[in-house]
DNA sequence: TTGCTTGTTATACAAATGAATAATAGTATC
DNA sequence: GATACTATTATTCATTTGTATAACAAGCAA
């Protein structure tokens, strides 16, 4: 051309691979904590995360594809951080049951953040089958991880209880977890540090008909 | 023009307004659960309905107009159902919570269909501020509920307990019922009928230290 | 039947979006 | 310092979407 466009082209940096991936999947998370799935477009999390729009497509082939890495990332961080809580323990059954449900509600876990997340990425579940299946897996990952912590301690108390009604008790005890975990996000400002992770041991030594926990 | 195209228009018929309302309000709810809130568009919305686009801005003057009215038609199904259904119950306390317990965890009220909606308007309390007031304004008739249900049945059985106490008993069986309705929607195939409800009932029992429910 | 109101359809348009391709430059390697 | 690889940018395209406006006809009233 005669007119020499001094068009200045956007410097840029060349990361590795898995920085630019958590990088982009972070976004992502941001753009749904502040204005649910719609806002997650692939402009909005290429700007987020301050690449070009491009850019995103040489990582993830498709969208649904990043929402699903997204999808994966917030329940390992959720769900996960609770159970490897636990690694630490050195205590018996009962300081771990005690452990577990403290640590599922209390901050970090309970944040609004997570529960914007988890609800975005829950109402995809019918919309885009693989986030039903990981989301199924994680959901039994903490059940299962609640049956086996309360039989540890129905066995250490010598208690006989068949496994049917073991089964019985992981559920409500699961779902109390879930349920304050719902509220303290929501409402977290109505409870105090600790409170809420106090009432939900309380209750859960209702629920088993423990003399301690 | 010289050349007349002979355009069938479509046929149609003049509703009420109450009719078209609900109608589209459904409509809405319909794509939603087959396919989360991005399936909620307009065209979509229109089409389910058996209407053409256009007519949807005529009784809503905009998709988040349109979205609200979905939101607060699926918060009342679903919460007002269980407070209802109290208005036909002549028993005692004991009776009441019971029965409240019941209906909110069997069917119509634990349906993956009530979920699919809940998850999806929930995850934009914080993109459309007016659903996050009417969200948490259901929540907090729930609450207040399940506290003075709470409160008549220690009244009855002349348990002298503090309000901060009531307060924080009603917490806890709303994040049980919560819970337990959560895990019914997701797995209600794991659950033959009435056994989530019975195991509602029983749980809650323990949590307030029930001789009988 | 005639005319009128307005619910309903038809059409248009600008903006946003997901996806695809070509061009460029950072940086590792030699 | 020169070269090659590829991460990154720039640009384009076909669709979709929300919104707006004009044209039409269903059904009521006289």
């Amino acid at each position: 051309m005669a007119l020499q466009m001094t068009t200045t082209r956007r410097p840029f940096r060349r990361a590795s691979e898995e920085e630019r991936r958590t990088s982009l999947i972070e976004a992502t998370m941001e753009c749904i904590v502040q204005g649910g799935i719609g806002a997650a477009t692939i402009r909005r999390v290429a700007e987020i995360a301050d690449v070009t729009p491009g850019l995103v497509r040489h990582y993830f082939p498709d969208k649904n594809t990043l929402l699903c890495a997204a999808h994966k990332a917030t329940m390992s961080k959720m769900t996960t951080q609770a159970i490897q809580s636990l690694d630490n323990c050195d205590g018996g059954p009962l300081a771990r049951l005690r452990l577990f449900i403290e640590t599922s509600l209390q901050a970090p876990v309970v944040h609004p953040r997570n529960y914007q997340l988890w609800a975005s990425f829950t109402s995809l579940i019918n919309a885009i089958p693989e986030i039903g299946i990981s989301h199924r897996e994680a959901y039994i990952e903490f059940r299962n991880e609640c049956e086996s912590l309360v039989r540890d301690v129905f066995a250490e108390q010598q208690r006989d209880i068949d496994d049917k009604q073991v089964e019985r008790y992981a559920i409500a005890v699961n779902a109390l977890i879930d349920g304050l975990w719902l509220e303290g996000c929501l409402a977290m400002d109505l409870f105090d540090s600790g409170s809420l992770s106090e009432l939900g041991v309380k209750s859960v030594q209702s629920l088993l008909d423990l003399e301690t926990l």
